[in-house]
DNA sequence: AGCACGCCGACT
DNA sequence: GTCGGCGTGCTC
C-alpha cells in the first residue's frame, strides 16, 4: 500500500505530497486525514495522509508509525483546504494547520496529554468524623461524584485522610470544559417580521443569504430558529461571531436554548481546553459549534447551516499571517461541499461587498427593518467639537456632560465609547515634535501606565519612560493620545457620584473578567460603562438609555480606503446599544467632522444612503467592491536588495498583466519591522485570468531565495 | 526546516 | 596541501 503524505513543515519547497509505503501491519489502520510519522531526509516528521497512491516507479520509504486512530481532517476539510490554498496561494500544509487546534500541530516533544480530573465518590459513611470532614461528606448527600478541586478547597488534609481511610474513592474522568449549563428557557415567540424572514429563508433554495437587520431587531432569535429547523432536519450548524462579541451574553442565549448540544471555541480557552472541545465535535457529540473565525473548520458532519453574525467585522479575515483567508468566502465554499447547506450572513451594517452582492442577487437579501421593542432607533445628536471644544472640560462637551448627569439622575445607565481605532498613546516632544519610535521597527512606541514604560506593539521592545527629548534635549516630552484610564479620571472629577466601569483590552484580558464586568453592569453596580470598541458590539442592557461617543473621528483618519465604512459601522453599532429595553434611548456623538457623510448617515440611521455614497467613492477610485485588491509584500534584511527585487517583481507584473493597475513598490506603512525592511505592491483588478498563475510563478522563483520573503494578501484589511 | 554537497580563502 | 565559509539543492 502506498500513500501520499503532506509533511508538517510550512515551506514552499516541500509543500507537496511525498509517497511512502505502508508496512502490512499498519495497513488496516490507514485512513485519509490521519497523521503518520515518516522518515524525511535525515529527520523524522509528522505528516497528514492526503491520498492513496498506485505503486510508484521510484523507491519509497516505509512510514514509521501511525499517530491518530480517528480521522482529524475529514474528506470535506481536505477538499476545503485545497480550495483555500488556491485562493490564498499559501502553502497547503498551512491551510490544514489553520483548521486544527494548536494541540494537534506537530511540535517535537509536545505530545498532548488528555486532561483528567479527579472526582471522588463516597464509599461509606463513617461513624466518627471531624467538622471539616463532615463538610466534605455532606456534599455527597446531593451528588454522588464531587470534583477534587471543590473538596480541596474545604480542606486538603481532611480529603487526604478520608481517602486513606477508604471513605472516599477516586474516579478519574476525562476532563472537558463544558459551557456552564443554564436553565433552558422557553423560546420567545417571534415577531411577525422575524417569522417572515424565517419563512422566506426556509422556502428558498438559494444558498447564501444576507440578513440586514437594524440593531435590536432580534437577529439572534432568527438565527436560533433557523438552527432549530436545521437540527430538526438532522443536520448540524456552525455559528461564527467576532471574537469581541463572543461574550457571555451571546453564549448564554444559545446555551439557554440548546444546552449541551453546543461546543464553544473561544480565545480564552487554553490549548488543552480548546482541544477538548474540538474532540467532542470530532466524536459527533455536539450539534452546534459557536466560535470565532477558525470555528468554521469544526469537524461537524452533515452540516446544514453556517451563521456568520456581524458579517461586516474585520475579524473574519485572517489578515496578519498565512494563510490569509476570508472566512466568509470559505464558509460559502464549505457550504457547497455539503448537501443542502446554507449560509446566512447577518449585520446591522453589512459590509459594502456583501450588500453589493445582495443587490446583485448573488446573495438573497432578507431584512428586519424594525426594532423588536417597537421603540424605534434612538435619536442621535451630533456635537460639533469645533464649536464646543473651548467650552469642554477635558474630553467632555457641556452637552454630553449634562446628558450623562440627567441619565444618572433617572437611575438609568450610560455607555461611553472611546474610539481608539488606529490610535495610540504615543510620546512626543512639545518643543521639537520628535516622536519616540522603536529602534527595530518603524513604529511609534506606546506608553503603558501600569508598567510605566514605553513599548513597541509589534516586536515587544520596551524601554523606560523618558522625560527629556533625545533630539532637542528639552524636558518637553508628553504623552499624547487618550487612554480610557485618563478619561475615567476626568469623568470621576466631573461627576464624583458616577460609578464607572472601565472596559478595554487591558481590563478584560484576565480570564473571566469580561463576563464578570458584564454581570456587574447588568446588575447595576455601575452606572457608566466606559470602553473601547469592546463596548460597541453585541451587548444588550435594557437600562442603558444614553450612549456617548467621545471621539468619533479617530477611525476616520486612519489611512485606509475602508475608514469611512469602519466608522459608520462602529458608530451605528454603538448607537444600537441605547434604548434596547422599554425606555427610549438617546445617542450623543462628539465629532470634529459633523458634515462627513459617514457621521451624518449614522445620525439618520440611514444605511442605504451611506451605502450609495460610499459606493460612489469606491467607484471613482477603483476600490472594492468594484475592483479586487491584492497586496504583495516583499521583505528582506537588506533594504537595497529588497527594493531592487521589488522593482523586478513590479516590472514582471507590468509585462504580463494588462488589465491590472499596479501601484508601487513603496515602503510599507511599517517600513521596518524587527530589523526587516518591507515594500508593498498593490494590484487593483477586475478580471485578470493569469493573475494567480503569475503570482504563483513569482512565489516559485523566490521560494528558494532565503534573503527575500514574499507575502500575498488578497483583499487585505490592512496594507502593510 | 535541516543537512549534505561543493567550490573558494587563510591556516595548523 | 586542508579547515571551513555559507550558496544551492534535495528530502518520497
Amino acid at each position: 500500500m502506498y500513500i501520499g503524505v503532506l509533511v508538517e513543515l510550512s515551506n514552499k519547497n516541500i509543500d507537496k505530497k511525498f509517497i511512502y509505503s505502508v508496512p502490512p501491519q499498519f495497513e488496516k489502520r490507514i485512513k485519509l486525514g490521519i497523521r503518520v510519522e515518516v522518515p524525511f531526509g535525515h529527520q523524522t516528521l509528522e505528516g497528514f495522509i492526503v491520498s492513496f497512491e498506485p505503486k510508484p516507479e521510484m523507491e519509497t520509504k516505509n512510514i514509521l508509525s501511525i499517530i491518530d486512530e480517528d480521522v482529524i481532517i475529514n474528506q470535506e476539510l481536505l477538499e476545503l483546504g485545497k480550495i483555500m490554498q488556491a485562493e490564498t496561494l499559501s502553502t497547503l500544509i498551512s491551510c490544514y494547520q489553520v483548521m486544527l487546534p494548536k494541540a494537534l500541530k506537530a511540535k517535537k516533544g509536545t505530545l498532548i496529554k488528555k486532561k483528567y480530573e479527579t472526582f471522588y465518590r463516597l464509599a461509606y459513611k463513617p461513624e466518627k468524623f471531624s467538622k471539616k470532614q463532615y463538610e466534605i461528606i455532606k456534599l455527597f448527600e446531593t451528588q454522588d461524584e464531587v470534583s477534587g478541586e471543590i473538596l480541596k478547597e474545604i480542606s486538603p488534609s481532611s480529603l487526604k485522610t478520608l481517602t486513606e481511610k477508604g471513605v472516599l474513592t477516586k474516579v478519574q474522568k476525562e476532563k472537558y470544559r463544558h459551557i456552564e449549563l443554564e436553565e433552558k428557557e422557553e423560546k420567545k415567540p417571534l415577531t411577525e417580521e422575524q417569522q417572515n424572514v424565517v419563512i422566506e429563508f426556509e422556502n428558498s433554495t438559494d444558498q447564501v443569504y444576507l440578513l440586514h437587520g437594524v440593531t435590536g431587531s432580534g437577529k439572534t432569535e432568527v438565527y436560533m430558529e433557523l438552527i432549530e429547523h436545521c437540527l430538526n432536519r438532522g443536520q448540524k450548524a456552525i455559528v461564527l461571531v467576532p471574537e469581541i462579541s463572543l461574550t457571555p451574553q451571546t453564549i448564554s442565549r444559545f446555551s439557554k436554548r440548546f444546552g449541551s448540544q453546543i461546543a464553544l471555541l473561544h480565545s480564552a480557552l487554553s490549548d488543552g481546553e480548546r482541544y477538548d472541545e474540538w474532540r467532542r465535535i470530532n466524536r459527533n457529540e455536539v450539534d452546534i459549534v459557536i466560535g470565532a473565525r477558525s470555528a468554521l473548520f469544526a469537524p461537524l458532519q452533515k452540516l446544514g447551516l453556517i451563521v456568520i453574525d456581524e458579517e461586516h467585522s474585520d475579524s473574519y479575515k485572517q489578515d496578519d499571517s498565512n494563510p490569509r483567508y476570508d472566512a466568509i468566502s470559505m464558509a460559502i465554499k464549505r457550504a457547497q461541499l455539503n448537501k443542502n447547506c446554507k449560509v446566512i450572513l447577518g449585520s446591522a451594517t453589512p459590509s459594502l461587498d456583501s450588500y453589493a452582492r445582495a443587490l446583485k442577487k448573488v446573495y438573497h437579501l432578507l431584512s428586519l427593518p424594525n426594532r423588536i421593542n417597537k421603540k424605534g432607533l434612538p435619536t442621535v445628536t451630533l456635537i460639533d467639537m469645533n464649536q464646543e471644544f473651548k467650552k469642554s472640560k477635558g474630553h467632555f462637551s457641556p452637552s454630553l456632560l449634562e446628558k450623562i448627569i440627567e441619565t444618572l439622575h433617572r437611575n438609568e445607565q450610560v455607555i461611553l465609547l472611546l474610539n481608539r481605532r488606529g490610535y495610540a498613546n504615543f510620546v512626543t516632544c512639545k518643543n521639537c515634535g520628535y516622536t519616540i519610535k522603536c529602534p527595530h521597527c518603524d513604529i511609534t512606541l506606546t506608553y503603558h501606565k501600569t508598567s510605566n514604560n514605553l513599548r513597541c506593539h509589534y516586536c515587544g521592545y520596551a524601554t523606560n519612560k523618558v522625560t527629556i527629548c533625545p533630539e532637542c534635549h528639552e524636558e518637553a516630552l508628553s504623552d499624547l493620545g487618550t487612554g480610557t484610564e485618563k478619561v475615567e479620571e476626568e469623568l470621576k472629577q466631573l461627576i464624583p457620584e458616577a460609578k464607572i466601569l472601565r472596559m478595554d483590552f487591558d481590563t478584560t484580558s484576565k480570564k473571566g473578567s469580561h463576563q464578570k464586568m458584564i454581570e456587574q453592569f447588568k446588575t447595576q453596580k455601575f452606572n457608566i460603562l466606559l470602553g473601547t470598541q469592546i463596548v460597541a458590539k453585541g451587548l444588550d442592557f435594557a437600562n442603558v438609555t444614553l450612549v456617548g461617543v467621545i471621539n468619533a473621528d479617530t477611525s476616520l483618519n486612519i489611512p485606509n480606503f475602508r475608514s469611512s465604512e469602519a466608522t459608520f459601522s462602529l458608530l451605528s453599532q454603538v448607537a444600537g446599544r441605547s434604548g434596547r429595553g422599554s425606555k427610549t434611548g438617546e445617542v450623543i456623538i462628539q465629532t470634529y467632522n459633523p458634515n462627513h457623510y459617514a457621521i451624518k448617515y449614522v445620525q439618520k440611521h440611514d444605511y442605504q444612503s451611506f451605502f450609495k455614497k460610499e459606493m460612489m467613492m469606491r467607484k471613482e477610485l477603483n476600490y472594492p467592491p468594484y475592483y479586487y485588491i491584492a497586496y504583495i509584500r516583499i521583505s528582506s534584511k537588506d533594504d537595497k536588495l529588497c527594493y531592487k527585487e521589488s522593482l523586478k517583481i513590479q516590472k514582471l507584473l507590468k509585462k504580463y498583466l494588462n488589465m491590472t493597475t499596479i501601484l508601487g513598490p513603496s515602503p510599507c506603512n511599517i517600513y521596518k519591522l524587527n530589523n526587516v525592511y518591507r515594500y508593498g505592491i498593490i494590484l487593483k483588478y477586475k478580471k485578470e485570468d493569469n493573475l494567480k498563475k503569475l503570482l504563483n510563478k513569482i512565489i516559485d522563483v523566490y521560494k528558494s531565495n532565503k534573503l527575500i520573503v514574499i507575502d500575498l494578501n488578497f483583499n487585505p484589511i490592512v496594507f502593510g
